[in-house]
DNA sequence: ACGCTAATGTCAGCGACTGACAGTTGACAA
DNA sequence: TTGTCAACTGTCAGTCGCTGACATTAGCGT
């Protein structure tokens, strides 16, 4: 179940082999028959008989119907907090994060295209965005990586994540910002990874001025008034 | 199904009363039976059979399980979205949007009253956060009322929502912090509203600082160096 | 070749939810 | 008052996601 990458011996023997190919097989179908008629419309059942395995099997690999649906989420999710562990020290908590992502975008192609293409996998982030029961599911999981995250980041910092709120305050705002950007990226039409990156690096450097500037002043005012700000 | 509140003849005839009551005594039954056994361990059936009506019936009043969970919710977002209609032009964005909730919570309490305890509702939200599937679906529930916002916030700034996003970024930021509060709250002992209000008026106001502070320096640094901040 | 065990298939069943149809009961007019 | 209409409700059958129990198949090491 847990068996993560031997890395080394690809003959793993005859049975691990085929559980591999059954599983890469019933992903990659369960995606493509999701991303074509769609979540709800695309039955346990269907995905089964398309692998010519039984349903009961299809649920022996995947919890639920919904975590077939995030199987390739998973690998970017752990890509970004191995990628987050080895930022340097001197970075600070928002830059860390910043180019964790940023970073981790550009070596996670080939590793999805082990498994399933790439433009699959971009079909798929639309359509759970576009789906309502798919969307609380991811927004779930979101809060369970900016819960890593934060734990991260009160490490790095040396800070005790119970008793000081700023470590959680600042991954909130990140990733409220990554929420954001995602939803916007695939409103638009160009569906690239090129076109995320740079959505994402645009928005991500807009966090800070956008809470302390005054939006009626024409541009930056430094010296604004109100400390209150925003 | 979507009467709001006649609010003039409390004698709006005995089928409309008798709808009232089969609602409010599905959503009492249903609250308490959440709280007590938990949400996965309560069956529609049940529901139903505690009122006296069959399962067909309690799918006419509420779409599915889950939505009988946030009946009480909605009433208090709706409340929020009202006051923030209503707070001064003067009042900057995160400003509003901070009196919003905190004005709209001085009110809410006894219009949850007439439909059930409060002391239940407050149950009602513990239980939502601890519930994985609900948790989920209150995650998409905000993002919704997050959309909401900052298309109200947008038309107080007098800016194009799908030109500027500041107004996203800033709710986006905002909606964040709330998350965050509401589930401290519901990890900490004291399940009052004095609590949750003082813990959210806390981090709110802690917001701005914590992005723009070096966390590395003793205290506040005003004139700190590095442009990126965070 | 032969057990051992993991992987799979089959079957029965639960719970959320829906469509269709029939029965009941307020509302309103004659 | 009565009768008609429309709204509300119950019943039933069926789909779909998901699970436990048990039998069957098929790699694996000896």
């Amino acid at each position: 179940m847990t068996e993560r990458q031997a890395a080394e011996e690809p003959t793993t023997g005859l049975r691990e082999r085929k559980k591999q190919r059954t599983r890469d097989a019933l992903l990659r179908v369960a995606l493509e028959l999701f991303t074509t008629r769609g979540y709800e419309h695309t039955t346990v059942d269907e995905i089964a008989d398309a692998v010519e395995v039984s349903q009961r099997t299809f649920f022996r690999y995947f919890a639920s119907k919904e975590e077939v649906a995030f199987a390739v989420q998973e690998m970017v999710e752990s890509r970004f907090v191995a990628e987050l562990l080895t930022r340097p020290a001197r970075e600070r908590p928002f830059t860390a994060m910043r180019n964790a992502v940023l970073c981790s975008w550009s070596s996670i192609g080939e590793a999805i295209e082990a498994v399933v293409p790439v433009e699959l996998h971009m079909r798929t982030y639309l359509m759970i965005e576009s789906t309502p029961a798919l969307l609380a599911a991811h927004l779930r999981r979101s809060t369970e990586l900016e819960e890593r995250t934060a734990r991260i980041i009160a490490d790095r910092e040396g800070l005790d994540l119970d008793a000081d709120p700023r470590p959680r305050i600042a991954v909130a705002a990140f990733t409220g910002v990554m929420r954001v950007t995602g939803r916007l990226w695939g409103q638009g039409e160009d569906t690239s990874m090129e076109s995320i990156r740079a959505l994402t690096e645009l928005y991500l450097d807009h966090l800070e001025p956008a809470l302390a500037a005054d939006w009626r002043a024409p541009e930056r005012t430094p010296g604004a008034p109100g400390a209150h700000g925003v």
